[in-house]
DNA sequence: TTCAGGAATGAAAACGTTTACATTCCGTGC
DNA sequence: GCACGGAATGTAAACGTTTTCATTCCTGAA
């Protein structure tokens, strides 16, 4: 392994010179930093990491702590961590997959003195759980939690604003009755997106609003889909609280012959993929995961840097409705031409 | 912050005691273990990484340098990677989304000297690459990368083997002449996809093919499906060397009324999430993208353990058909019932 | 009682780097 | 010609941990 002090040897100067030189210039000559330069290069000097850490009391890196995450959501999210990191020269540091809370306690112990700050997200954290598994001193911030913790800064996504948003979008095109399909019990989530569509009823006059049990799932918004059938008279639109729920609602509809958007509207939550293939494509409200993964590291540093403020605050990243056709109205309808039928499987 | 020597007073003996105590179990009595133990958990003592891998010379993390990556297929290599990695107590550097060689080269350079190894994925890394940017003694496995560099070992994507496997398959229903929709011409996987078909319909009598420009893209799929509509007589199947192209064909097909999988067949490569849910559900060959990942990690630490060996071998990962209802036949028709139609946005 | 030998613990070196402080060197003003 | 000052470079301490080697302590055999 090649140290600095080779190539302070190749270079006929200190260690400290070539420490100097190599990294943030401080006063040294252009000729010794040329000659240092050309030296660590013919050895293929790397700097230990490590060593290095040590004196300076800086890793350099994050740490991400994930829950087990499904593909879009997971990608996006590093992705947007990492492209900021990387504009502050941080390495990430990711794990991921944890299914309960003693799992994301080992990991997340084990991360501490790798790292100058975490990123948090998992459904198993609370209060407590930090308390008892992360030094007070390392930055955090939680993705996504509830702000339970009110020591730590969180940067959620506005589920509640988003449903308000559709709910509104719904109202304005001039629908009146409309049903909720609710996602599953315990789901924080689930429970702030049907918060913001009852608010949003509640404050429109005329307006109606029903609740049907759901759980996220493609089966149980089928479920909702033909319990609206069997009614007297359906909904003027249908407001799932995601996309999956959706699907398997427009699966119902269509199987009995009722026209989307003609006879009903349909909306969704997520914007996942499949959202825009669906017939008709589907209106939903999209959440810029990216985004979120960013706004979380640009926390963390500011957290970093000013080490006393543990300014614990909460920043909720924006949702966007996404006008497509499963509402009907004025949306630019630009499809192709091309259309595929789909079916689902299992 | 807390460090050994803290523990050390809290408990009343020696560094070194501490050391002991608190790592593998070197001969240190019960009860002193048990004493150290206590006074480590009431300092909330986290051991400091950097100094533990300046003295051991090993960081216990290893690198993973990934190109620009979409959704599903970023998600599961990343979880096939870390959960390996946490089998063997390793931590995970995830350096991705490069664009170009040079984003890749810092970013390897970057590495080095934090982690033990480096799984390697980019489009742009070569021999020249690799011996230009990452010191020889860092163990190193190539994942999906041709085998142009022979001096590390590679893991790869059976992608030959899958369109051999898929071409017996439609064979093996009777199908005869088949058209093969290709994929971009730079394109690696493209380029073995379609030898793999190549091969398999040149070792059997009475099989025909016919080969159609692509590009990956469902667009692309789609004129290869119209071009095809515009012959005078269809082939008994269709092979696209990727889903999403299949489903541009499947669109130009439906639209034509072509009836799928009565009047043709159709296959694709991937198995991309949204393949079961069109209709009828692709029939497409099905990569493991976490058995990858985990592979790779895995014969990573094998080489880390043997680091006088720098074997240079190639593992394939085996491809599976994935047998839907797209392609006709004695495929369990197993659908719910539900369908949902859907429809390209842009 | 003495001493050998082993088990438990302690002292200190080493790891590679940064950085405060010391040293050298050179030019400039007197 | 000398002292002074500042720029360039060198010396060495420090970072927190592991680990080798030394030390202490205890047990049991002679």
């Amino acid at each position: 392994m090649v140290t600095i002090k080779d190539v302070a040897r190749e270079a006929k100067v200190s260690v400290a010179t070539v420490s100097r030189a190599l990294n943030g210039s401080a006063d040294v000559t252009p000729a010794t930093r040329a000659r240092i330069e050309r030296a660590a290069a013919r050895l293929r000097y790397v700097p230990m990491g490590a060593a290095r850490s040590l004196v300076t009391r800086r890793t350099q890196a994050i740490g991400a702590l994930l829950p087990d995450l499904f593909g879009e959501f997971f990608s996006e999210l590093i992705r947007g961590i990492d492209l900021a990191a990387r504009t502050h020269g941080l390495h990430l540091l990711v794990s991921s997959s944890h299914g309960d809370a003693d799992e994301a306690a080992v990991a997340l112990r084990a991360m501490q003195g790798r790292v100058d700050g975490v990123l948090i997200m998992s459904p198993h954290v609370d209060a407590a759980f930090l308390r008892k598994h992360l030094a007070d001193s390392i930055p955090a911030v939680l993705l996504d939690s509830p702000p339970r913790e009110p020591r730590r800064p969180h940067v959620n996504i506005d589920n509640q604003g988003g449903a308000r948003a559709m709910t509104q979008y719904l109202l304005a095109l001039g629908h009146r009755k409309i049903a909720f399909i609710e996602g599953p019990e315990g789901n924080r989530d689930a429970r702030e997106r049907r918060r913001g569509f009852e608010q949003t009823i509640a404050a429109h006059d005329g307006a109606g609003a029903r609740y049907l049990k759901g759980d996220y799932s493609e089966e149980s918004g089928y479920r909702a889909g033909r319990a609206l059938l069997a009614g007297r008279k359906l909904p003027d639109a249908v407001f799932a609280a995601n996309d999956m729920m959706a699907i398997g609602c427009l699966s119902a509809l269509n199987e009995a012959g009722v026209q989307v958007p003609d006879q009903i509207a349909l909306a969704g939550f997520d914007d996942i993929p499949i959202a825009r293939y669906t017939h008709p494509p589907l209106t939903t409200v999209h959440v810029q995961i990216a985004q979120l993964g960013h706004a979380a590291l640009e926390r963390l540093v500011a957290q970093m840097q000013t080490l006393d403020t543990p300014e614990a605050d909460v920043t909720t990243m924006p949702c966007e409705v996404v006008v497509r056709a499963s509402c009907g109205s004025r949306s630019k309808t630009s499809g192709s031409g091309k259309a595929v039928q789909i079916r689902k499987l299992q």
